[in-house]
RNA sequence: GCGGACGUGGCGAAGUGGUUAACGCACUGGAUUGUGGCUCCGGCAUUCGCGGGUUCGAUACCCGUCGUUCGCCCCA
């Protein structure tokens, strides 16, 4: 029987086990340096909320969610997404009442039923933050600034940020409503999709792949035209305080976002690289103004953005920004024969108590095979312990890179290493 | 959900309608028994994703299936 990972999944080991800690860990200091603190909440949640939170008609709802019924008959989904259950969780522990503003950051796997390709999978995983009260433009900037940050903390190069808005929900409606007047009877030249987008959901037809340098959509009304006037001096200030903060963006009023629940500023970081990953958004977040109160919480606004990690990986790759993660180690302890294998193994504990990366081999005890075995981890110095060591209570410890050995008690040995690993 | 490419040992990769399936890396053993990393010699796929068909015969041809990968849709 043959055995093998699901499709659109990823096993990480080695090498590439150790890349996403990097990020992770790179990401999650970063952020400690704004104020956010972890939450972590459970990969499962109950499948409505994130119907309710996406939207019902969004694609993640109707075609992309792992949803199935536990043995209770309960409709549970495997979380398409990080907001909703970070809401879920707000709410549920009333994480407001301590404080106007609560900031969180997530590390986690995410599922969609998707067709992978790349930088697309089922199980992926995301980082992002979420941030819960009212700070204004200047809490929304701050948050495009962390997510900027983390890019350039990371080394990554060409990378774009698009940034639009598109309003609240009354002035969205009324947007829509504009668009489908504009378009209707116009369009029977366009691509299937956008024909059901007309009824469905106007505004994604601006950003279709196919039609959107059409000369009809490039005279489309302007979402601005629809946009209150608060919403549109927020916005003048969000990016007013981007150019203050020297972070290049690149005003996109095509961005639409795919879930329902975003209002006004909508932001994505894209890939301007060439290859496969060319235009993929390794960043996209946004404002989601009324997503706390539809989940019958109170009526407080909310913020946040997504990185996709394997996204993160596959560009710093391609760039070589991983290069000081090779697995080092310290010193390889030589044993000739069973009874100073014991003795090596005392000696290998006692240095790791010291912080120190030891290894050995376990199995052979020919001069040359464990040689062998310490070529390959290329450590900075090699023990050798055999009876004549043994009987003196000594050891020989070589030095690799300049290739010169000693014989020292076996009880200078810590002090000897000291300062020198 | 739709379309294209691909599927040979741990990895990379050649190959042909007929029985020894190249080669490289890796792994492993050895080149006289306490000093390696180089070199040399040996070992390492009864088997070419799986199932069926065509054929005297298939890893090679056909169909199906599974998987990988790329693109579309959508998205991180």
């Amino acid at each position: 029987m043959n055995y093998q990972k699901l499709k659109g999944t990823l096993d990480f080991f080695q090498e590439e086990a150790t890349k996403l800690r990097f990020v992770e860990e790179k990401a999650k200091s970063i952020l400690k340096t704004f104020g956010f603190e972890e939450i972590i909440t459970p990969i499962i949640e109950a499948t409505d909320i994130f119907v309710r939170s996406s939207g019902d008609n969004s694609d993640i709802v109707t075609k992309e969610m792992y949803t199935f019924l536990d043995r209770g008959k309960r409709s549970i989904t495997l979380r398409p997404e990080g907001t909703a259950s970070v809401v879920r969780s707000f709410l549920e522990n009333k994480l407001y009442v301590n404080s106007s503003l609560a900031k969180f950051y997530y590390c986690g796997p995410m599922f969609r039923y998707e067709r992978p390709q790349a930088g697309r999978y089922r199980q992926f995983m995301q980082f992002g933050i979420e941030v819960f009260g009212e700070g204004g433009p200047f809490l929304e900037a701050e948050v495009i600034i962390s997510a900027y940050k983390l890019l350039i903390a990371l080394g990554i190069k060409g990378i774009k940020l698009k940034i639009n808005t598109i309003g609240d929900f009354a002035s969205r409606k009324d947007y829509a409503d504009k668009l489908k007047t504009y378009f209707t009877g116009q369009i029977d030249d366009f691509c299937g999709d956008c024909k059901k987008r007309l009824e469905k959901n106007p505004l994604r037809i601006l950003d279709c792949k196919i039609d959107s340098n059409k000369e009809l959509v490039v005279n489309a009304p302007k979402i601005k035209d629809s946009l209150s006037l608060a919403s549109l001096n927020n916005f003048n200030e969000v990016t007013d305080i981007l150019t203050t903060m020297a972070v290049p963006y690149q005003i996109d009023e095509l961005l639409v976002r795919g879930l329902d629940y975003y209002t006004d500023t909508v932001f994505e970081f894209i890939l301007d690289v060439p290859g496969e990953l060319q235009g993929l958004a390794i960043c996209a977040g946004g404002k989601y103004a009324d997503l706390v109160k539809n989940f019958g919480g109170p009526d407080i606004p909310g913020i946040g953005y997504a990185f996709g990690v394997e996204r993160i990986m596959a560009v710093m790759t391609s760039q070589n920004l991983f290069n000081n993660l090779v697995k080092q180690t310290d010193i390889v302890i030589i044993c000739l024969d069973p009874a100073s294998k014991k003795m090596g193994l005392q000696l290998a504990n006692q240095l790791r108590d010291e912080n120190m990366i030891v290894e050995m081999d376990y199995k052979n005890y020919s001069l040359k095979q464990q040689f062998k075995l310490a070529d390959k981890v290329n450590p900075r110095y090699i023990i050798i312990i055999g009876e004549e060591e043994r009987n003196n209570g000594m050891i020989t410890i070589k030095n690799t890179k300049n290739n010169t050995q000693e014989k020292i008690k076996k009880e200078q040995l810590i002090a000897y290493t000291k300062g020198k690993i």
